[in-house]
DNA sequence: ATTGTATATGAGCATATGCTCATATACTTA
DNA sequence: TAAGTATATGAGCATATGCTCATATACAAT
């Protein structure tokens, strides 16, 4: 066996892909991201669609900021978040099809 | 917008989802999943390489064991591992090479 | 039988995670 | 200007996670 078989692996793609994933690992955040892969989406409707507290929704939007998987536009006081990572969402539908096909 | 666009993602399959990112998510089930689907290892082998104790990495393995991500051959002492799920291998490659390609 | 080698496993600990509750902020409307 | 609406944010708490350390297990070699 080739003891330097992973070597091109380096830490920091190792850590971004944690990251990745990491966002994913979450069942609310895959709700989330899969509303908003179909349509642009308020706070509020999240918020009425998942069943959850308007801070929890909150919260997880600003994670998914963070990381830069969605992105907001501003319309007086309602905030519409839609998706901002193309291959993220490609990857999540991947797997959620590859799951239902199952 | 409509009220009920996520209903046919069920809870089981987000869960299901969930696991998936879940195993992917950390750094050294990363690194061992990437190595497995290069070649079949001893775990000695996955400790050198990874410089971690065994202790960790055996604790990793009976997870990836757990959710079926891996499966063993025994050899005398030695216990050879390698990936037992052909998707989530390709989930894994395909966010590294998005990665390494940017 | 005894010792050595390879791996697994349980307990415990530090840190991360995902929520709740209370409150802040920013805008809108009366 | 005051009250209402939509969202964001900080603190705190319960649970999950990933390791270490000690030890168990199973086979090999002497």
């Amino acid at each position: 066996m080739n003891q330097n078989a992973h070597s091109f692996l380096s830490a920091d793609t190792v850590d971004e892909a944690s990251r990745t994933f990491k966002a994913l690992a979450d069942p609310t955040r895959i709700k989330i991201l899969y509303l908003l892969s179909q349509e642009e989406c308020s706070v509020n409707h999240i918020t009425e669609v998942l069943e959850m507290t308007q801070s929890a929704v909150s919260h997880q939007l600003s994670m998914l900021r963070n990381l830069r998987l969605v992105k907001y536009r501003r319309e007086g006081n309602t905030f519409y978040y839609s998706y901002a990572d193309d291959h993220v969402i490609t990857i999540l539908n991947q797997v959620l099809t590859h799951i239902e096909c199952k």
